[in-house]
DNA sequence: TTGTATGCGTTATCAT
DNA sequence: ATGATAACGCATACAA
């Protein structure tokens, strides 16, 4: 029967054909509606079980005013810490049977913009996003969007966004305080721009150490401008051309950590010379010899959260933040 | 005036209304057709950009019969690997216009399946996939999809699709040469199931190094099943626990590196006792100390690839499989 | 060149 | 409980 692998899409008329009534009725089975009898629902499932009949999703969507479809915006997707919270959000989301669309701002602002405009037309239920920057120029963006919004590890004030926050001061603030414990006083601090909610908190955490001790952070060592590996390489060798140089390093995310690790790695100065702690996880961080330390954080909690904080405000509920968090782990040696 | 921000989507009619013209004329200016006056032209564009005007993607998927919606469907987007594909596929996908639906297969088959009907309800205009089996099974959904499909790494017979595949054989061929070179003769290879292409592929430039030189390969020490981490790491203690263990092991993927990397240090067995190369780069490797040999292949461009692969399908072009190098990065001190 | 009217595949409102 | 029909927002065949 070659029958030629044609449009063989069957439609939800074909299935009222096959069980002899009308279309609307085969709608109501299929949607769960209550008022149907036995029979009928019987007669209809069998067509549409026999048929194969899938409802076309378009065409629902138009209809019912919603997608079910969540628009996943991310700075920075090649980050394993990001694409771990897209996967276990899509996870999360998938059981509701909402889909996900990825789409990212590649950390340019004006992407970022054009991203809300396409999401927008596509008419996402709802925005997942970790975003470029948090000024208000976005905070526009955000304003004009009708559909909820969950931001990751984002604060912008005035604006009511539910959001997955990570308690990044505590794990910061336990990691300076031990390295101040163990006679570090030049201690660097690497991460992005001061403008955004996660870097202002490890910022607070690294203060607080210092202050906790009465002592004062050393304004000298702080370098904050991007997630770049080239800024924090860059600021690494700049730090040990000082005359006097820091002897332990904080860097915030896994580019930072990389540019100080490479710089360090250039300098031909050992991880024994210079205590070197991650502010976030990395796979392999435990092979690296000695053990580095890290502040972590549970990547795919954090989708799970988000997630949930999604579906939540779809279903008419408030906008919330719930706070993830953070861990200092110590994989020094000499501690244990 | 308080508006209040209800949903103040602005329609085509709003526009016709605006520029005191018809509906199907702001379509048709909007959509670029060539019949329009100048001043029709102008007087349409001002409207729509007073207004703000967005066509409805929806709608407009419904009535062209195209969703300008890619599926990217992976069997597992936590691998940075994976993720940096999903990432240059978007980034040029997005230079035409397409979206990029992103969808989990977390190494299972049925999931695989089920995603078939998913991004088939919804009309995706292509699917992007690395799939987790190359089985019969997995072939009928394939079949009996109508749209495009572009596989990454993967080769199914009898199925006319267009591919993005690695030239895994050379690259691992160099440096199983290269371990044999150095008087290696004992070399363990760990890597996924035998049935998918990329391992057939490996193990067939593992084996071609051996028989160049008329040597057999050693079977006792080819270990093959899955890509995880748990695995590889079983296996390697295992294999120490021979007799006559290996001198050297080649190890598949993220997830496989990671077990042996994970074992050897378990079993306190150094990196320069025993030879490692992995079959995939990972962007901390450089680090590891010494420095770990990889088979490198570039995931950027596999994306970039694929997108287009995907983008000549849709156009009415003819299914094309492309081949990507990969080459053996030999960071051994001692061979420089 | 421009306007009118139909249809894309559903769901939901209205009768019956 | 079931069937006919309007509406979702747009693109296009056809008429003018």
């Amino acid at each position: 029967m070659a029958k030629g692998k044609k449009e063989n899409r069957v439609h939800i008329e074909d299935v009222a054909k096959r069980a002899g009534v009308a279309i609307s009725s085969v709608s109501r089975v299929l949607t769960g509606h209550k008022a149907v009898s036995e029979s009928m629902r019987n007669k209809v499932e069998k067509a549409a079980l026999d048929l194969g009949y899938q409802p076309d999703h378009l065409a629902q969507s138009l209809r019912r005013g919603s997608t079910k479809t969540i628009g996943f915006m991310i700075r920075d997707i090649m980050n394993p810490f990001f694409s771990i919270i897209a996967q276990s959000c899509e996870i999360e989301l998938r059981k509701s049977h909402y889909s996900m669309i990825l789409i990212n701002s590649a950390g340019s602002e004006s992407t970022e913009k054009s991203n809300f405009g396409v999401l927008k037309s596509r008419r996402v239920d709802g925005i997942i996003s970790s975003l470029v920057s948090e000024s208000s120029f976005t905070k526009n963006s955000l304003n004009s969007f009708t559909a909820p919004i969950v931001l990751l590890d984002r604060e912008i004030s005035g604006l009511t966004t539910s959001s997955v926050l990570c308690d990044h001061t505590s794990g910061v603030f336990d990691a300076t305080k031990y390295l101040l414990s163990q006679g570090h006083k030049r201690i660097a601090f690497i991460s992005g721009p001061e403008n955004i909610y996660v870097t202002r908190n490890r910022l607070d955490g690294y203060e607080k150490a210092y202050e906790s001790l009465n002592l004062k952070p050393p304004k000298d060592l702080i370098r904050l401008k991007d997630f770049s590996e080239k800024f924090a390489k860059e600021e690494t060798h700049k730090l040990f051309k000082m005359s006097n140089p820091p002897t332990a390093i904080l860097a915030g995310g896994i580019g930072s950590s990389g540019g100080v690790l490479h710089g360090l790695k250039e300098l031909k100065i050992d991880l024994n010379q210079v205590k070197f702690i991650a502010l976030d996880e990395w796979p392999f961080f435990d092979l690296l010899s000695p053990g580095l330390s890290s502040v972590h954080r549970d990547p795919e909690t954090m989708g799970k959260y988000a997630a949930k904080l999604m579906l939540e405000l779809i279903n008419g509920g408030k906008p919330k933040s719930i706070l993830i968090p953070t861990t200092f782990k110590n994989r020094d040696r000499a501690s244990k």
